[in-house]
DNA sequence: CGTGTCCTTGAATGGGGTCAACCTGAGTGG
DNA sequence: CCACTCAGGTTGACCCCATTCAAGGACACG
């Protein structure tokens, strides 16, 4: 069906990488990085790229999955809902992290951007196609799925047996873990999201904030971001050893 | 290390398949039924059989991983551990699953058998390479971890959201699914490891039990059994009803 | 029959939910 | 410029459900 695939991969080494892959900010990163440019250039002839406004979401629990997609920029969220309306987010995508099922089915989870996103997506199909010949790419998303369930199971231990305080905590050490040299960091996530994802109330994540404030241990200087002022102490609270992210 | 496999899998159509592959439990299931005669003769070279006793555990959060195996009969648990102690249960495997990381990497959790279980171990190193040679049992693998995935946030939003009769009640759903057709079931775990796997304690576990039994949805007839009386009931608690009120 | 382990049940406590009031800042219109 | 609105956030008071603490039961073991 993407079968055109196949020429665009042998079209010949000398053929220049597409623009937005030698200047994608994830060309290093994620499945993109597993690729040689060869390879690359015949993945990118069925890319698109796309932009997500904050807020939209992409697609919906219970579909077959349509599409596959890398983030180039920005935060997607992953969430289901249950029967009376209430969301638990199950997951946080940065810049360089894969979703989807490249090898189909359906998800269960909504996609829905934190913040202005920009998105490389693939047709599923095609991308079945093109992983069959590329097993090092199926490698990749392997070892991606396997940090998705490590993450996921890290969560289920805070959320079965966590604190409001080391959840909150966690989540903050886990949005600064991924720019580890900052202590200022972007809080794409609304007290709502915030909620959602460590299944408290908003009530109960603003109380916590404000210890943690008023305990020095982080500043706000706005609704959407925060500073990280004892780091020590925080992944202390979010119960893991320090440096070691949720992920 | 471990090419010899790979003339093992070459060995000719005609080789019978061993005795322990050809009347395994398992043959129709998970990652071995993927795969044509001739290549789990391949597998099962390096394949060994080993019985786990119940309660005993295989190996610990934060090793790198030495081997990855199938489940034949039994039922096990993989559990990680905070620093005061408190096991939170991330997942139950049940026989034709698999466990392990055929790429390597280190594991979080600990591998414990709630059932004295039956396995059939490899090699981690042996299993990367044959991997390699067979694309479609990377296929099989890549598609279980996607359904672990699933499964644990699943099991997220319920630790994030569920009341405890929601919890207990999605956790006697969970065991009664893998054998849809009987009412009566074997419970291998113990009430605190149905409180580390809920996220509860052992008095609320047991407390919630007891307002099912008097409710008549379950009956109790050992510790490590029950009955399903009214599927329907139990199933709607366990989807997160709100507010259902059995006194 | 005593002892230990696991389970059940009861009563008291407390952490987080719920409800409600208030605050803050961005927009909007005069 | 201020007045107004409105959504999102904060804070307080109260309450409820799960935990904690404590006692007792069921069952297997020597």
């Amino acid at each position: 069906m993407y079968l055109g695939a196949k020429s665009a991969t042998d079209s010949g080494p000398a053929a220049p990488l597409p623009v937005r892959c030698a200047f994608c900010p994830v060309r290093r990163q994620g499945m993109c990085a597993a690729l040689p440019d060869d390879a690359l250039r015949g993945l990118s002839v069925f890319a698109r790229r796309r932009k997500l406004e904050k807020g939209q979401t992409l697609h919906w629990e219970g579909d077959a999955v349509p599409l596959a997609l890398a983030v180039v920029t920005g935060m997607l969220k992953l969430a289901s809902t249950a029967q009376d309306g209430s969301e638990q987010i199950v997951g946080l995508v940065g810049a360089g992290s894969f979703v989807g099922k490249p090898l189909g089915g359906t998800t269960h989870e909504r996609i829905t951007a934190l913040d202005d996103c920009e998105l490389c997506v693939f047709p599923a199909d095609f991308l079945r196609d093109f992983v069959a010949m590329h097993p090092e790419m199926m490698a990749v998303l392997f070892e991606q799925a396997i940090a998705d369930l490590d993450s996921a199971r890290r969560w289920m231990r805070l959320l079965g047996r966590g604190s409001a305080s080391e959840r909150v905590a966690a989540l903050l050490v886990e949005m600064a873990s991924r720019r580890p040299d900052e202590t200022r960091h972007r809080l794409p996530l609304s007290r709502s999201e915030m909620a959602d994802f460590t299944g408290l109330t908003i009530e109960t994540v603003s109380r916590q904030l404000s210890r943690f404030r008023h305990a020095d241990i982080i500043a706000l200087p706005s609704r959407d971001s925060f500073e990280v002022r004892d780091l020590e102490t925080l992944t202390q609270i979010a119960g893991m050893t320090p440096g070691y992210g949720l992920h």
